[in-house]
RNA sequence: GGCGCCGUGGCCAAGUGGUAAGGCAGAGGACUGCAAAUCCUCUAUCCCCGGUUCGAAUCCGGGCGGCGCCUCCA
């Protein structure tokens, strides 16, 4: 049984099969920078990774590419207040939220393109629209999409045209509109537009493109006419995806995308959390207090993109203890000794087990709540054959390493958690220096200087563990 | 008002017709010089009421409760 997916489209989950086999092609919307991104923006990035990542892990051919949009209404206002220009003002917006997307182990997709530098492509797109005669112009040198004009408009949504609510809290005659729900492909320029040069020349009047036409743009310049799929936010389903939808079917009269994924919302402590609300936190907040990165990544993963997430401290807490047990198990099978005439066990069929368990969650609409379920079933069990067993065939271990990596090379928790372990070569040495002084005074039973020596590591955040095997440690931090 | 989602053990969260995955927390036990780590065992009949069915957390109807979109927003 194949991937399946839940597609905005039809409401329903359908097998997956890309227009061309073997290959994918997906565009994720990212966000606008105009701040720091929050912690609901990386749940939908976080998943947008899953994607990425599972999609290769099940031997696709990716072309990912999820877009900046540096110019809007909150971008121009923002260089205004500050008195810089417009790329001035988002260039380190952007370079933060990639540097937060590194901590979190969202790898780069292939292509992270900026609205603005695709204007040549968005003029492109306004002038074979107004060509087909499903845009036009407006006074003040604005374009506008004429929704009239493309009887589709709605579908991805679900509504119905006419019962849409028209005028209230919509500055409909702003730029000239004929009908309310018309949308602008071009805005005419502004004096403000033109302060933080957000401004280019076009043949219907100097301006800057529209939101939704941005991604339009890019979309097709990068992914192509028909996209396998496009991924955003709950959010953008209406009107976002619906214009999209509009304007690049319009251009091109071919299916604009084919699956469409979007992302719940999540909440945080129990509240809706938006940027309009304030209450946002970032990643960077989370860092600086001290959270464990691999935490931030478990607990938005341990919950399905479709359902919603609470974003809580408790749960934060519950993440790093997973990841944490996730990272012991990892030292542990690695460390197991082996031997070429030890007994056969189940780890072959365990492995086997997480495999398919696994693959059975995620391909189930990504449910990646049950992937990680998997990964621990796995876990407890070959700790229960560890157990057990003094030695194990190298095979067979090698077996359930390659299977550990496996799973985590679409879940990431142990490549992030990892990270955080990193020690200097100097350090490593004395540390172990003190061990062995340790060891032998265990062997002398000399408790008292056992303990001495522990208390000493411990006053430098280091945690010791008497094991079979010898003594192991680890930063208290990353102690269970 | 329109469209839609959800309600599973103390917390989080899978499961969409065949008798409740997993994580965290808790209790008991094994192991240990002490500890840590690890393992084992234990803790749910699925918001309420009615219906369909041999059988429902899973389907239908009603109720109660929470939430989202409809406007910039992941």
């Amino acid at each position: 049984m194949g991937l399946r997916l839940h597609n905005t489209l039809s409401r329903r989950s359908e097998d997956f099969h890309p227009l061309e086999a073997g290959r994918v092609g997906v565009y994720g919307c990212g966000p606008t920078v105009y701040g720091p991104a929050h912690i609901g923006n990386f749940r939908a990035f976080l998943f947008y990774d899953l994607v990425h990542r599972y999609l290769e892990w099940k031997g696709y051919q990716v072309r990912f590419v999820m877009n900046f949009t540096d110019v809007d209404d909150k971008t121009i206002q923002a260089a205004l207040d500050d008195g810089v220009s417009l790329q001035a003002y988002t260039d380190p917006w952007i370079d933060r939220i990639l540097e937060e997307a590194d901590v979190l182990g969202i790898r780069r997709f292939d292509l992270h393109p900026r609205a603005t530098d695709y204007v040549e492509e968005m003029l492109e797109l306004v002038q074979r629209l107004l060509d087909r005669g499903l845009a036009y112009t407006t006074e003040d040198g604005s374009v506008f999409y004429d929704i009239s004009a493309f009887p589709a408009y709605g579908q991805l949504s679900g509504r119905d045209l006419d019962q849409a609510r028209t005028g209230e809290r919509v500055s409909a005659d702003e730029y000239g509109k004929d009908d309310v729900r018309d949308f602008a492909v071009w805005k005419g320029v502004k004096q403000e537009d033109e302060e933080v040069g957000a401004a280019w020349d076009a043949p219907w009047g100097r301006g800057r493109p529209g939101w939704h036409l941005e991604c339009s743009a890019m979309a097709l310049a990068e992914v192509g006419e028909t996209l396998d799929l496009h991924i955003g936010g709950e959010d953008l389903i209406f009107p976002h995806h619906e214009d999209e939808i509009a304007q690049s079917e319009g251009a091109t009269g071919q299916p604009f995308a084919r699956y469409w994924l979007h992302v719940k919302h999540l909440r945080v402590e129990g509240r809706k959390m938006s940027k309009s609300l304030g209450n946002f936190i970032t990643v960077g907040q989370l860092l600086d207090e001290g959270v464990f990165p691999a935490a931030i990544r478990h607990q938005l993963l341990s919950s399905q993109y479709r359902s919603e997430l609470n974003f809580t401290r408790d749960g934060l807490e519950a993440s790093t203890r997973a990841v944490k047990r996730l990272l012991a198990f990892e030292d542990r099978i690695r460390e197991h000794p082996v031997a070429p005439d030890a007994p056969p066990t189940s780890l072959l069929a365990l492995s086997d087990e997480a495999t398919e368990g696994f693959t059975r969650a995620m391909d189930d609409d990504l449910n990646s709540a049950g992937g990680l379920a998997a990964l621990f079933v796995f876990v407890n069990r070959v700790n229960a054959v560890l157990d057990e067993v003094p030695a194990l065939d190298p095979g067979e271990r090698d077996r359930a390493i390659r299977v550990l990596e496996s799973l985590d090379s679409v879940l990431g928790l142990l490549e992030v958690g990892r990270r955080s372990r990193i020690v200097d070569a100097s350090l490593r040495e004395w540390v172990e220096e003190r061990i062995r002084a340790r060891t032998s005074a265990r062997d002398r039973k000399d408790w008292g200087a056992a303990d001495t020596i522990r208390d000493e590591l411990a006053e430098r955040g280091i945690v010791l563990e008497d094991g079979a095997g010898g003594t192991r440690w680890k930063w208290e931090e990353d102690a269970g």
